[in-house]
DNA sequence: GTATTTTACGATACGGCGTATCGACGAGTG
DNA sequence: CACTCGTCGATACGCCGTATCGTAAAATAC
């Protein structure tokens, strides 16, 4: 009950219909959220995709909220990490661009993302990637850099993803959007009481994605200390 | 159907056991989520609190995830927002320590932050006044500050409610953390694969939440151009 | 090889969820 | 007072996570 699913054996694999194991569970739960997304996700149909009851799965995982926690530590261990002796600029940097590609080919991962303690083997080693790529001799400063790079990663990356997926779901292009979301922005705005905002909408040049995400990386990074190189 | 909720007018009131509003409903649904967490608010709860069944909110609401967005608004709605006329640095900084007492506030707020689109008049509310603040004549640049700061706020507060939630379930102190995760994190640093890391963990000053918070925000405000303070 | 113990399996079931359907009732209109 | 019409909420459907427990199969002991 108290024990971790990092170091709970599984069970020895008994003959059964199908052979099960965490990392077969584990598989065939993140393919159903990448193709259906993360509420698609449930014990039955994991279950269904293995050739297995629901109940079967209890072995293997005390919890649902246990299979997203392994479904998570999956992604992190998919990141690729910079060489050891990278500088805290580039490692950081390819560390927060890893988490964005691999939320974009995993989007419920951006979901998961701060929601969980996250203490699995693989989103440990990712931290110590990150620590040690941020440490320049002042443990306190590496950790506050990676604190701030993380959570700004974190906060980019969900924020992209529901964005992403509003304007997907509104038609593959924009036709339900313009009909619904667009006009009631223009009214809100021509209410007066957003200026500033009306303004940027207005004038302000439109970054893709990937452009505003490093931007603002770009600015997170040099509050770091070190040289400022912009 | 692809009318958003912030502009479908609601049912007149009619008389009815209970006379309900939108108002109403949200102000129960947030009590609910403030007294026992976001996954007990469900539309029977809410309708019950109300003295009416569940369908009876589907005059006021076309879903429940509309019913998210119109708490995730009321929260936005409650955030103090700096003078007019503040600078960008204090400006900011004000906007991050609302969202996050607001998080402290009402918990849930914290996983409903980047999680769907805001578009309420209330957020919209609070983009402006970030914008207002972060803007100094550039607004592409006023809009990267604000982005970088919204996302550094977003994960930063997610993923500190989601510790002080496992604190918290841990026993009101640390019997249960102490006997559970504590011995198996140890026992992960003790394999050597993450040598920063547990430096960090032994040799690490371990700051307060709120010191984490600020001093990572503040070495984001300092990537944003302008004079460093520090 | 047999008897016994252990244990994983999965059928069944429970309570709760979001919400579609639709009969009935009560207010507004002539 | 009769009628229409719109709102209400009882009922129901198909999901969900998971507790329980009889059973059958593997592991162990002799």
């Amino acid at each position: 009950m108290s024990e971790l699913v990092w170091e709970r054996p599984e069970p020895p694999a008994r003959s059964a219909p199908t052979p099960l194991s965490r990392e077969r569970i584990v598989a065939a739960a993140c393919a159903l959220a990448d193709a259906e997304g993360l509420e698609a996700v449930s014990l039955r149909k994991v279950g269904a995709a293995l050739g297995a009851g629901p109940m079967r799965l209890y072995g293997y995982l005390s919890t649902k909220d246990e299979l997203l926690d392994l479904m998570a530590d999956a992604v992190y261990g998919e990141l690729p990490l910079p060489e050891p002796g990278t500088d805290r600029r580039g490692g950081l940097r390819a560390l927060a661009h890893a988490v964005r590609t691999a939320a974009h080919r995993h989007e419920w991962f951006a979901d998961l993302l701060g929601g969980r303690p996250g203490l699995g083997p693989n989103a440990l080693a990712y931290l110590e990637a990150s620590l040690a790529a941020a440490d320049e001799g002042d443990l306190d400063d590496a950790l506050v850099a990676v604190h701030a790079v993380h959570s700004y990663v974190t906060g980019a990356v969900r924020s992209e993803i529901t964005e992403l997926r509003r304007e997907r779901e509104s038609g593959q292009d924009e036709t339900q959007w313009q009909r619904a979301s667009a006009p009631y922005l223009r009214r809100m705005l021509a209410t007066g009481r957003y200026p500033t905002l009306a303004r940027a909408v207005d004038l302000g040049s439109h970054p893709d994605a990937d452009t505003a995400f490093d931007t603002s990386l770009t600015r997170v990074l040099d509050g770091l200390g070190g040289p400022v190189t912009a």
